[in-house]
DNA sequence: AGTTACAAACAGGGTTGACGGTTTGTGATC
DNA sequence: GATCACAAACCGTCAACCCTGTTTGTAACT
């Protein structure tokens, strides 16, 4: 058990079984889409369990069935891979998003279940996969580059969401977009302070807390009066 | 230039023109002391500037003056050397945090300022220091057991303080705890935004929400009301 | 004399990107 | 519509590099 570069011979082995089902013919294209796909999901999920910077091309290629060849063939260097990952991941993410949207505008989420929904999101692997780019992208150029637009990309189309849900607020400039970038820090906390301490009961006590002062400053929310 | 492991003559040089001044013979405990704290600092900066995984110990040692042996010999490990700097960031940070908490107890700080000066803590090298740590932590159970109880301690003593900003509210059971830790989330978050997004107004815009939020929920405060 | 602080060299392992070779799809040509 | 040339996907090996921890040696302190 030497030799590291050899790919794990597991993915596409026909079993003596099935003689009816030809190599089923694949175009170039399609194989190239499939293999990437691979590699970058296969890329997020060791970044999630292992952390970003012990993350190794060896682990990536291993993971996703292929050899290293063939990775550095559709990405030439580890750092342009990285790149790909986080950019395949925040777009992904953006595209949730914009389902939630249209469930919001199609009226079946409030701003309640809306920050709940972002909760959700913030506590669970995705965030942590993000947080590890994000402390990356402070020292690493390659990752900063990428991460930037896709994240003020994701910011316009919150932004789009909060602007459904609380259209009513003209009095106020801005306040609007205040608010909603400091619900996102709060979550952000939230999902960092999560890492060091599991507590549930207070991440539900602070998003409480979290809705009724919204309710307080925001008047106009679907929410009645809830000063304690 | 291929040998990594000497150290950089650099430090003590004794430059020709002090024949007066013999080498100033010093305690064995205190030439300890001074290298083990000159070693710890370096690691933290070196930690800021390139990130917790790309400082390695050959540059810790060079950038501290001192050869990787010594390095190896006041710290076994690159492990605990990096526990060893954690613990020693956070240490000095809590005894600073007391510090602040001395102001308030002599009401030379209000809430208002408190949060500013929380603010400033949370937006500078320190926070990012801490970023990587945390980071790592989720994946390294090494930084882990390191982070946890001086992380819990911090947590403690800002606990006190916020206990000394409003004695007052006997009625609602833990709904100070709440609003600490929601700050704190807050001020995290902000911190971590920082990395990508560079935009002191809306940062300070959302400091000055929190505030007039904090007094809405929260009335006994220092502050007026406040209400939009 | 014995311990401690430090220096220098060493061996071992891991990671990266480059390179040459092989298989598989694509299209042009006869 | 079979063949052949070309390109793309893919594999396995290589050299260079960096980092880590160990070990051996030396000077300083007690």
């Amino acid at each position: 058990m030497k030799d590291m570069n050899g790919a794990a011979s597991g993915g596409a082995g026909r079993s003596s079984a099935e003689p009816a089902v030809p190599p089923r013919r694949r175009t170039q294209a399609e194989r190239s889409r499939t293999t990437q796909q691979r590699l970058l999901t296969v890329t997020t999920e060791l970044v999630l369990a292992k952390g970003l910077r012990d993350t190794s091309t060896v682990d990536v290629a291993q993971a996703a069935g292929v050899s290293r060849g063939a990775l550095l063939h559709h990405y030439p260097s580890r750092e342009v891979l990285m790149q790909e990952a986080l950019r395949h991941l925040l777009n992904g993410e953006i595209n949730e998003i914009k389902v939630i949207a249209a469930a919001i505008r199609a009226g079946d989420m409030d701003v309640d279940g809306f920050l709940s929904e972002m909760w959700r999101r913030f506590s669970g692997p995705l965030f942590m996969i993000t947080m590890e780019f994000l402390t990356a992208a402070r020292t690493d150029p390659a990752i900063r580059e990428a991460l930037i637009p896709v994240a003020l990309d994701y910011n316009r189309q919150l932004d789009e969401i909060w602007e459904t849900l609380m259209p009513e607020m003209d009095g106020i400039e801005g306040t609007r977009r205040i608010a909603l970038n400091a619900t996102l820090c709060l979550l952000r906390g939230m999902g960092a302070q999560s890492i060091w301490r599991d507590d549930p009961q207070l991440f539900a006590d602070m998003l409480a807390f979290w809705k009724t002062s919204l309710g307080n400053m925001l008047p106009g929310l679907s929410n009645e009066e809830a000063h304690p």
